[in-house]
DNA sequence: GGAATTATTTGCGAGATGGTACAAAAAACT
DNA sequence: AGTTTTTTGTACCATCTCGCAAATAATTCC
């Protein structure tokens, strides 16, 4: 319904050469529904989103989404990979990048507040801080992606932390981890604010007070 | 209605004497019951409690829940102003109190992860930032809430870093307003990393790190 | 063409949900 | 006694919830 039902030599990236399904072809994309639904639970949380409603937002009727993705559970779960996978992709060139320590951090931040204060209906904010951090006390599977995830931030910060104290961009007493924890706890804070339509002006404004302590005043 | 029976010495407000009732005495005691139903609510969030879990776990059936908090909603936020008075209490001491600034932050900290690592089924981290934040978007009263929460604590730390560079515990370079928000961001990672089940001795870790950062290493 | 395969559609069902109506119960006032 | 006031307990309602089974449609393989 929602969906188009185009369906010719898409290859849109991954599978180049149609695979030449045997049965009756979707009438949805995958990824696009996954995207919708992504979108849902991330502005309403796990409960309050109901699979009428991801129903409705993906095009697909219920027994099609369960045949697809599973059930709600399921969805949920890999709705939340699909996000982690799209921060990182959005994050892993400057994360890898060889600026200098301040602006790589400046363009972590910039794209960090894109991400959270992006969504028609207001601020959707971090996936993880806000739903499956909640979901992560009762379940074990989302708690080991969420850890997962404060590890990765952390990791990557550190690395860049250690790269700068190496060019000489922060003296060498810097502690590449605890700076590492200062920035995941920016990220942290910024994306709660944005949850709460703290304006873009502001969060920016901790950022920059944020970057300044971690890499001394510019 | 019909008739207004003028209350005799009713004055004051509290009244300490037994008020003596005119109808049949409540079976529950109201702030005990508004504890049980905060404990669910940081538990589960606000669409995951059903009416007949706080109706359990206060031992009110749902029209005496209703008529003495009224609907969802409204016992959702009383248990959110209940949940703030508690941890403002239980901080309101060493924020005013005359401590060395390193001793203080660390007594904050420390009360902070009291609470957040509390309960019997997993950690129950912070209400504003697990439940009430992703409330907050769709609903202005809970967003007016959350956001003064946040400006209570920032200007909390604020004070705090003020003061103790009038008393020559920090340079005079000093931002207190950039070190507010630091410890502030502390507290929200810590918040969110004890809701995944981050074991208390990294969360020790990281705010002693953060302490470092806004005070000087030790 | 027909069989096999895969998706979609319709609709069901057992249960949970938030909220309420109504009568019975327990106290104070007259 | 009886009335009034307040709370409790039971039951109910309309709606939504998730998941599934059976039937239908569209495509490929033989």
């Amino acid at each position: 319904m929602v969906q188009k039902t185009v369906k010719p030599a898409a290859s849109t990236k991954s599978e180049a050469a149609a695979p030449k399904r045997r049965g009756r072809p979707r009438a949805y994309q995958p990824e696009i529904a996954l995207g919708r639904a992504l979108d849902l639970f991330r502005k309403d949380g796990f409960a309050a989103t109901s699979l009428d409603d991801l129903s409705a937002a993906t095009g697909m009727n219920r027994p099609s989404l369960y045949g697809a993705f599973g059930d709600k559970r399921e969805l949920y779960i890999k709705s939340y990979q699909r996000y982690r996978a799209d921060a990182r992709a959005a994050m892993i060139d400057i994360f890898r990048g060889e600026l200098p320590i301040r602006k790589r951090l400046e363009r972590i931040f910039a794209v960090a507040l894109d991400i959270y204060l992006s969504g028609d209906a207001g601020p959707r904010g971090c996936f993880t801080v806000m739903t499956a951090a909640s979901e992560a006390v009762a379940d074990p599977e989302i708690r080991a992606m969420v850890l997962e995830g404060f590890s990765e931030l952390d990791k990557s910060f550190a690395a860049c932390f250690s790269l700068a104290r190496e060019k000489g961009e922060l003296p060498p007493t810097a502690d590449a981890q605890v700076l590492a924890q200062i920035a995941s706890a920016t990220i942290h804070t910024i994306a709660i604010r944005a949850r709460a339509r703290t304006p873009r002006k502001q969060l920016e404004v901790i950022v920059k007070g944020a970057i300044d302590v971690m890499v001394g005043a510019a």
